[in-house]
DNA sequence: TTCGCTATTTTGTCTATACATTAAATGAGG
DNA sequence: CCTCATTTAATGTATAGACAAAATAGCGAA
């Protein structure tokens, strides 16, 4: 187990910071301090405190020196897997069902998605299946400028996102997640009681300034779950 | 908008990728090539290509080369702001109400936290008030042990949250977020129905190695939205 | 053919040095 | 005591070179 030494120095820090040992606020040696301490060149010292900084775990400010950071962190980061690929990966088999596709522009679409009203749009209305029992219902809207392939493009059995995340790398997205009730037209697509509790995500995605698609997805309760996570090293069990 | 020159390397190939012009696969220049392109030195090229690596862009691999990697799933960053700091900022008045306070241990625990049988835990439950309205329900289990200071705390008016928060910096954290409809106690606490939709968000923190906290949250569908963003700049509006 | 050794390419690490940049600390003048 | 310019200590960037490590590619022998 003979790690780079820059790797060393760092896993050091990062042990004495996770353990407390070093208290948010505390203050690390100087780069030259360091480099007495390990014997070794600044670059090198230099190397793993930035690795420590862009890891969020300390605070460089110069002339100052480096400091343990405060752990202001509110934000976790979120997994938005594939929703075929993860069915597929619990062994189960996928399926999606278009129900809907009209072409229309933005001034005749819904007020989720606030774009120009020439904007030419495909409305897309499935639903999502894993064994042959229907999981998810989606409502999409995709600007069929931003992607003109897409008029070609075959959704029965595969999902629409699938074909977007395949066809069209998005470089920014919101999404919104709640719980709602599911309507009568989304009960009966997902063959549940109306007002069965279900997660909701509303995403909108752009590449560079220009909008790529709005989708609301409806998951049955049980059936799916978000997960996040936050800090150093692999996610962990239990 | 002067830039140093690693990392305008590094935006240089990060935009290429993002936008597709460099597909997942894709191999970029070697470092013997980038050098001459850029006119630099080598450890300037490879400062720019480990940043990438180190963000997942691209997988780096001796004698083969650099190669835009394939995004499995997408991370977002999920906000998770402190719900009474939330509640204030929308000019509401914020309340805990603590309904039960107990003292156990790991074995008699439910089963949704895994921790050793022995570890001494303290049971919260309550309800969180937006303006005296109900509008969240949690269900936490706090690790004793690592937090010896909470047996002296009072959580009436302000939530465990916020003083975990405050005294316990977290290291490490994950979260499951689904819907689910609210049981008769929850109901009964929320002044809802039973079975309405909630979103329901169950975290566990750890400090390093150490579990600080299990809780569960339950919040009524429609008065709470978590939010996610991915990609450079700012949030966007619409 | 297939196995195994070797050569070569490419990334990984490290050094020693130089100068730039920034902001805290200092000190002079009012 | 306050303000503003100067000093200076710390990080930030970059260079040119060296050797290490790993894995592909190619070659030779069984």
């Amino acid at each position: 187990m003979n790690l780079p030494l820059h790797e060393r120095i760092r896993q050091d820090f990062e042990t004495r910071i996770l353990s407390g040992a070093l208290a948010p606020g505390a203050r690390l040696p100087t780069e030259q301090v360091l480099m007495a301490d390990y014997d070794c060149a600044r670059m090198t010292v230099n190397k793993a405190l930035t690795a420590l900084a862009t890891a969020g775990l300390v605070d460089r400010r110069k002339k100052a020196g480096t400091f343990v950071a405060r752990p202001r962190v509110h934000a976790m980061a979120m997994d938005i897997p594939d929703i075929g690929a993860q069915v597929a990966e619990r062994g189960q088999a996928y399926r999606f069902d278009l129900g809907l596709r009209r072409e229309l522009t933005g001034g005749q679409a819904r007020l989720e998605w606030k774009v120009d009203r020439a904007v030419p749009l495909l409305e897309l209305e499935g639903v999502h299946f894993a064994d042959g029992t229907p999981f998810a219902w989606e409502h999409r809207f995709v600007n069929v400028a931003a992607v003109p392939e897409i008029s070609a493009a075959d959704f029965t059995g595969s999902s629409p996102g699938t074909w977007l995340l395949e066809h069209v790398p998005w470089t920014e997205a919101d999404a919104h997640i709640t719980a709602a009730g599911a309507s009568a037209v989304e009960a009966r697509a997902l063959a549940v009681e109306p007002g069965e509790p279900c997660l909701c995500v509303a995403r909108k995605t752009w590449r560079g300034s220009e909008p790529i698609t709005y989708v609301r997805q409806l998951f049955v309760a049980g059936a799916y779950e978000l997960t996040a996570h936050f800090g150093p090293g692999a996610r962990r069990e239990g």
